[in-house]
Parts: C-alpha cells; structure tokens; sequence
RNA sequence: GGGUCUGUAGUUCAAUCGGUUAGAGCACCGCCCUGUCACGGCGGAAGUUGCGGGUUCGAGCCCCGUCAGACCCGCCA
C-alpha cells in the first residue's frame, strides 16, 4: 500500500507510494499541492487536476494514497519549516482511500485553543496533531528507556500481577467487581501492586518491575486519575543506600537519553528538614524565600496572637519576601484578602505582616509594632536578612498549619513574583519519613506511607507512635512527588507489631492479611522498592500540566469518558448475574 | 461534600447600561486562479446563546435551579 513514510522521502528521481491524510490543501486551479501527513511528518505533493482529476475534490484529512516521483523543488521554493522542504512527489496517481463526511469539530494542525472538552470528545483527532501525538511518543520513549535499562543493566524481570484482588483496609477508596461465580463476593482492582510484589520477593524472584496500571477511586485533579500507570520496583537484599544508589542511576539514564541533560547527584533532605524550611514534604527548590522560625523573638511577646500561639506549643515562621513592600499591598493580607484566603484554605487563622522600610523602620499594625524592642527588631531583621523593601509575612499557631499554609504561600508568591527558574531541573531525595500520622477523625494512628514499610530498627525497641521513624523516601522533581518507596517490613512479628498500632485487631490482620503473615514465617528476604507515577513523570518531561496531556484516553474531572461515555448503565440482566441490585429508585 | 471560573455558529471569540434582524476570524459549501506552503480573490450557508424556570414592556446579559467542563479544598495508605 505504500513505499516509503512522507516524513522519510529523500532520493530524488524515485519512484513512491505514499499514504496519509491530507493535512492542508492548497489549490491554484491548474497545479494543487497537498501537504500529504503521516506518522512521521510532513511532505508536499504536487498535483496537476488533468493528470489526477480527484487532485480537486481532496479536502482536509482525506486518506489518501499517492504515487509520485521525488524531484527537489526549485530553490526559491524551498520551505525551511517542514523536514522534507527541499523535497516534493510529483503525483501520477491519486487515489481517496477514505473521505471525510462531515465537518471536523477542530482543525486537526492546530488543537492548542480548542476547548478540553470539544477535544476529549474527539479524542482520535487530537492524536493526529503534533502536540498529543508528540507527547503519546516521548511517552512511549520514556518506557522504553526505563525497560532497557532495568533490564539490561539491573536485571530486573517484569512481572504482572492481577488486576481482579482483594480489597484491603487502608488506603484509597477500591474500584470494585462483583463476582458472578460467588454471590455477594467482590474483587477490588489493584490500587498497587504492593503486595503481589512483595510476595514475589518472597518467592525469589529478586528483582522485580512492573508497569503497573493501578485504580483508585478518589477524586481528581490535574496530575490525578481513576486509574493510572506506575513503574513500579521491587528488590530484595538490598539496602536503603543501594536502593537510592540504583534508582538515581536510571533517573539519570532516562533524562541522559531523552533530554541529553547529565543531572547532578540528588541533594538529600529528611522530612523534617523539609517541613522546617519549605513547609512540605515535597519541597520545590527552585527558588528561595524558606520559612524560617522566629518563635524564640516573640515567646515574651505583648503581641498576643503570636504569644498565645508560641504558649500553647505552636511556633510562630515568617517569610521574607524581598521586594515585597511595593509588591503586596495590605488588602491583600489583610482578612478576606487573596493571600490571607489562602493560608485560611489550611487552617490558618489569618497572617501578621511588617514591612522593612528605610534605615530598617518598621511599618505594621499598632499591636504588632507596640510589642517590638530594639533588641527583638533587629534580631529578627538579622535572621531574616530583610533589607528596606522586605515584607515579613507571619505565620503562627500549631507547627503543623504553620508549615503548611507558610508552605503554600511560598509556592503561590514564587509563582507570583517570578522566582522560579524555569529552566531548572531539582530532583532530590526526602528522606526519614515519620511512620505514623494521627488521624483525628478516625482518632487512631495511620500509616504515612503504607503499613508494610520498616519502621526504622532503632525505633522498634520503643513503643510505636508518631514519633516512629520509617525507612521510607520520597523523588522530588521540582516539587512534585515522581515517586516514593521503603524498606518492608519482612517478619511476622514486626508487621503484627505495625497492624497493631494502626488499630487493626489480631483478628482482622489475620483475616485481611494471613496470607502475607504466613508468607513471612516460610523464609523472607529483607526487600524494598519504589513506585514513581508514570503519567506524571511523562507530564513534567513533556512539559504539561495535567497527566491528561500524556495519555491517549483521560476521564474528565468528574472520571467520565468523554469519548465512549463510561461509565453508562447497564442491562437488567448483567446486573441480575452478578447479583447486585441497583438502589438507585 | 465545598469554593472559584467557564458554557454564544463546526471552532475560537465579540455583542455598550437589559433595547433594532446576535457579529467577526478560521473551518465548511460554490465559483475563479500554474509555485503555493496559515496560498489568494469573489460569493454563500451556518445560532433552541448548554437546558428549565423566573423578573421585565423587552433577557445572550439580571435572579433561581439544573447539566457539562476546568482549577482548587476535603479526599488520594
């Protein structure tokens, strides 16, 4: 049907067939050119109507199929945009293997203003223009290298795991499937490989990988869907160290063969460390402007919001934003203002500011000014390094929101006033994870990350709380989780000792997770691995903003399909077989 | 569950303070054109202003409800 891709012609005097879509057509009357598309580009063919007649009824993606002659174009015809511009088939044969019969919703070359959702409705459009099928590419380039490498140079096997399992406890919301062999019976799809893998460790298979389609049944957002793709690690007898070793070495690869960038080690920071200074567990490094702790300066404070605060085991932080005076006018911080809105969004009260002018005088609410020494002005202009023009944005209460709401901030006035480098590319390990975090509604300790990671051995002899440390770490990419992983827990003991303090009953670890138990007591090796989001990690090498933008067939914010409109009701009897009945009336 | 925003021709947008027959670019259809490449010229067709209700002499515009989409909070071990 053809001879050659229209993106690969190149010796002249040749004879081709090429097929494609018409991606443009421009007609003169007596000489028609059509930018003939496929796969891999773009080339022009030129067509006289009285040697092809259908040369004139040809329109816009059209499949057609064309046999010329390769000749090059006149020299001031050349057309330095497209690859194949020196170039163009001269048609001896047109033939329309497909028409088009209705109008396109969207000009396929040009999708970048067409809305979202004109084009999740026509998804297979989009995927002939540039930009989709550009990310659908490096995408698939992304996997490859990946597979290569852990392959090749770690030996890892792929293996795959089920996607009809058993739901657990903990974790997201389960897709269920009912089971039609087993009235009231359900099988939930994997929100992770987890345990499969784990249990392949135990089996010896050593090195395992995956790329893991996973479901979790949770609200959407931007970098997060109903179901979604991990890559996916496993690896016994290694360690911590190792681990990241191995790791950093194919994150380094893959941004080597598909961005040609030669990335510096990852910086390491604990958990603590990056909840101190950047007010996240994910900390984007791309720029500055760090929380920094003042409580010490305000502790005796006649300022009551931050004494009270400091008094009842909270702290008080402050972000110095340079520049910030002219910047960020009161309204703006002031209740009902955008940035005191914003902190309020994470449970803060509201923010405190003092703004630096000359010869280092301070401009700020009465209260706050009344209660400031000499000592405690300079002091905190010290530690701050604010210079005139500095605003001082506060932030005080429990540790938790003060980190949290000052760490937000921070992101939304990096944005604000263009700090972050656009062009820079911080990985970095975070590490030291706690084990636990309370749960006030459920009113019980919950696992961080999972509940088969490895409390740190040196907290194992304490009682297990949130003071618990796990062998647990995070990849940051320029603030944004690309994955995470741990050390696993590998006996018996240990794991009953961590269902425990999550409050799960002998008798329900027993029941949800005697399988795993048992497999620990016939022989497990010390194991661990990671899992990084595929879909994000394309995103952020694609340079999208949605993991919609690198995958051929996302659901909407409300985890519809556009395209097929799944999900949909079902017949009578599909639903009699599994033995489920709608309550809906 | 909540907040913010959006919905007008196939598509991207416009439409003054609520006031004539809802306009424009691109796409589409027809005719013309032999060197274009976002070809060009002339002409044409195309609208339940998402849907339902209300206020008004009069609603694309105001109000209520609803549907759909985007971003976010909650949620996402």
């Amino acid at each position: 049907m053809r001879t050659h891709y229209c993106g690969r012609v190149e010796a002249t005097d040749q004879t081709v067939t090429l097929a494609g879509w018409v991606d443009r057509r421009r007609d003169h009357g007596g000489v028609v050119f059509l930018d003939v598309r496929d796969r891999t580009g773009v080339v022009q063919v030129v067509a006289d109507p009285t040697v092809c007649a259908t040369a004139a009824e040809v329109r816009n993606e059209y499949v057609v199929q064309v046999v010329g002659t390769v000749r090059p174009r006149p020299p001031e015809s050349f057309n330095p945009k497209l690859a194949t511009g020196a170039l163009e088939v001269v048609a001896t044969d047109l033939t329309v293997l497909n028409g088009v019969a209705r109008q396109l919703p969207f000009p396929v070359s040009d999708t970048e203003t067409v809305r979202e959702e004109v084009r999740l409705k026509h998804r297979y459009l989009e995927m002939r223009g540039e930009r989709l099928a550009g990310n659908l590419r490096l995408r698939g380039r992304l996997v490859q290298t990946i597979r290569r490498y852990l392959e090749d140079v770690g030996e890892f096997l792929e293996v795959e795991t089920p996607m009809l399992c058993r739901s657990t406890p903990e974790g997201a919301r389960d897709y269920l499937v009912p089971s039609r062999v087993h009235p009231g019976e359900w099988y939930a799809l994997p929100q992770s490989p987890q345990l499969f893998k784990q249990l392949l460790m135990v089996g010896g298979i050593d090195r395992y990988y995956q790329i893991a389609r996973c479901f979790r049944d949770e609200d959407l957002r931007a970098d997060r869907q109903p179901e979604f793709t991990q890559l996916d690690m496993e690896m016994s007898f290694l360690s911590l160290e190792e681990i990241l070793q191995f790791n950093e070495g194919l994150v380094k690869h893959v941004f080597r063969e598909l961005k040609g960038i030669e990335l510096p080690d990852f910086p390491r920071l604990t958990y603590a460390e990056a909840m101190e200074r950047y007010g996240s567990d994910r900390p984007d490094t791309r720029f500055g402007l760090e929380l920094q702790t003042v409580a010490d300066l305000f502790a005796q404070s006649t300022f009551k919001v931050f004494a009270g605060a400091i008094a009842a085991g909270g702290t008080v932080k402050v972000l110095a934003v340079p520049g910030g005076d002219a910047a960020i006018s009161n309204t703006r911080i002031k209740p009902g203002g955008d940035l005191a809105n914003l902190v309020v969004q994470y449970g803060a009260k509201g923010l405190a500011y003092m703004r630096v002018k000359a010869e280092g005088e301070i401009d700020t609410i009465g209260a706050l000014k009344d209660s400031l020494t000499p000592e405690i002005q300079a002091a905190l202009l010290a530690r701050t390094g604010a210079t005139p023009g500095t605003l001082l944005l506060f932030g005080a209460g429990p540790k938790e929101i003060v980190n949290e709401s000052l760490g937000r901030l921070r992101l939304f006035l990096g944005e604000e006033l263009g700090l972050i480098d656009r062009q820079a590319l911080n990985l970095l390990w975070v590490t030291d994870f706690p084990m636990f975090a309370w749960n006030p509604e459920a009113q019980r300790l919950e696992a961080m990350h999972h509940p088969f990671t490895s409390p740190h051995p040196d907290d194992l002899t304490k009682p297990l709380t949130v003071e618990t440390r796990a062998l647990a770490y995070d990849l940051v990419w320029n603030g944004i989780e690309l994955g995470g992983g741990s050390l696993r827990i590998y006996r018996r003991d240990v794991q009953e000792k961590v269902f425990a303090a999550i409050g799960l009953s002998t008798a329900e670890a027993q029941e949800k997770f005697g399988f795993l138990l048992e497999a620990f007591e016939y022989g497990t090796p010390p194991h661990g691995g990671i899992a990084y989001g595929l879909d994000r990690w394309a995103m952020l090498l694609a340079g999208a903003t949605s993991i919609r933008d690198v995958m051929a067939f996302p659901k909407t914010q409300q985890a519809r399909d556009l395209l097929t409109d799944a999900p949909s009701a079902v017949a009578d009897q599909q639903l009699r077989e599994l033995h489920v009945r709608s309550v809906k009336a």
